[in-house]
DNA sequence: GAGTGGTCTAGACCACCGG
DNA sequence: CGGTGGTCTAGACCACTCC
């Protein structure tokens, strides 16, 4: 990486040309996992406060780019990995694949407004939750909130331990046959709970995804999940006829057309 | 609001508390549109510095929380607009309802090394790339490179003026049946042109949407669509059997539960 | 011109990690 | 312990919008 960087006179900010230098940089000396030096330095490399270049900083590490490290330094990111989210595969429960699920709690109780809105359920109605984390080569990526009132699940045995109950609720959920799934994907940050469980700090960008699955003509469930969006790339694969490369081969498309 | 809003002693961030009692505000005492105090009012009312007060909106505006306007203020922001992205609604070209895509430009030019890898095709053969602007209630919303190799596309005529070639390109599409498409979703920030497309300042969040599409067992196209992540949610209908509530019913599930 | 958010500075202290 | 990133401060100036 050059010593200077030469920061032009002045219609864009430092902030982002220097991001673009540092791009630059991460490409073509850098690898995955191999540290920058560290902002004190950088900082003063390039003549800038270090507010300024963490600024910079923070715009990479949104990209998934780098990786920082308190009390270590920061860090050139490995490319995100493709988690896909069909159900066939990997996102309902019990399905082929899956000891990619650890779940967390199991609680009862009566669903708020929003969330019997959600299921299409008269509030106060009993719902069952099961909360879990989606585990990828062993690292936690995602959490996920699976809502089920208690109606969809007419042979659910009655009270037991936590743990048990969870297990029932999602074998109860293996039977069903789901005939259809709504999905969404919008922007959020992992609030406290989700951020541990994500071994990331609040306030961590995630992609949060909301799935409504139906069985018989009605929705059986309401799964809202969050993924670290540092590191995930969320796949939607096809149930569909043809198999298709599997997208990731398009690494680097957008800024190098 | 509150005047003070007690900043606690310490385990979590000032910036973080700041977020979650003006996260409180939005929610209970303010509509859609309207306006925040000023910054340095507001840093003085909790008696913090502006930085970090900016620091907790810049949460909420990654959020969606919040909008931004330089010289005007900070407001409450609308709820993010659903975007459908199946193709027969509105992904592909021509379809249905769709007057919602403004073309920019189209270009002929050899693949870089890393779209032929995405479109399964040797480096250096000839690709269209049209790029295209996708409008929901008039507003730019997503801004969509739309590679097609040449090859496959026989029977597209010869030179022409760009808006024309376009238009050819666009329309060959529709004539081919697409039996598959492989879609992923990650977090990026809109570069320099994408960001003037889009409305939005350089470094904004977006949605990359990349979009691989299949015929007769071949790629035919790759899409890589960016969608502004402060305003838009994506959402993946159902080719399946039954008609699902319209996810956005689930508004709130997330924090109310 | 007055008021807004956007950028930038130069410093300070803290929390965490490793040897 | 020294070194790292994370937080916070108090100020400055700029770019933009509206009147």
């Amino acid at each position: 990486m050059g010593t200077t960087g030469q920061l032009s006179a002045v219609p864009e900010p430092k902030y982002w040309h220097l991001r673009t230098v540092l791009l630059k940089a991460i490409d073509t000396e850098f690898s995955t996992g191999q540290v920058l030096p560290n902002e004190r330095e950088l900082s003063a490399r390039f003549g800038v406060a270090r507010a300024t270049l963490r600024q910079a900083l923070d715009q990479l590490e949104l990209e998934g780019r780098l990786v920082r490290r308190r009390g270590i330094g920061t860090l050139i990111a490995a490319p995100r990995v493709g988690v896909p989210v069909n159900r066939q595969e990997e996102g309902w429960p019990g399905a082929a694949r899956s000891q990619a699920w650890r779940t967390v709690d199991c609680t009862t109780a009566p669903a708020s407004a929003a969330l019997a809105k959600g299921l299409g359920i008269a509030e106060g109605a009993t719902v069952h939750t099961v909360r879990r984390v989606r585990l990828v080569e062993g690292r936690a990526m995602a959490t996920e909130s699976l809502h089920v009132p208690a109606a969809a699940l007419p042979h659910l045995p009655g009270f037991r331990a936590e743990s048990d109950r969870a297990r029932s609720v999602l074998r109860q959920l293996e039977r069903l046959e789901v005939d259809g799934e709504s999905r969404a994907v919008e922007l959020g940050v992992a609030e406290a709970e989700e951020a541990a469980l994500l071994e990331r700090p609040p306030g961590s960008p995630v992609l949060v995804m909301t799935t409504q699955y139906a069985a018989a003509g009605r929705l059986v469930a309401l799964a809202v999940s969050t993924y670290r969006a540092d590191t995930c790339k969320l796949t939607f694969g096809e149930t569909g006829l043809v198999e298709v490369t599997p997208v990731g081969a398009a690494e680097g498309v957008r800024t190098a057309s």
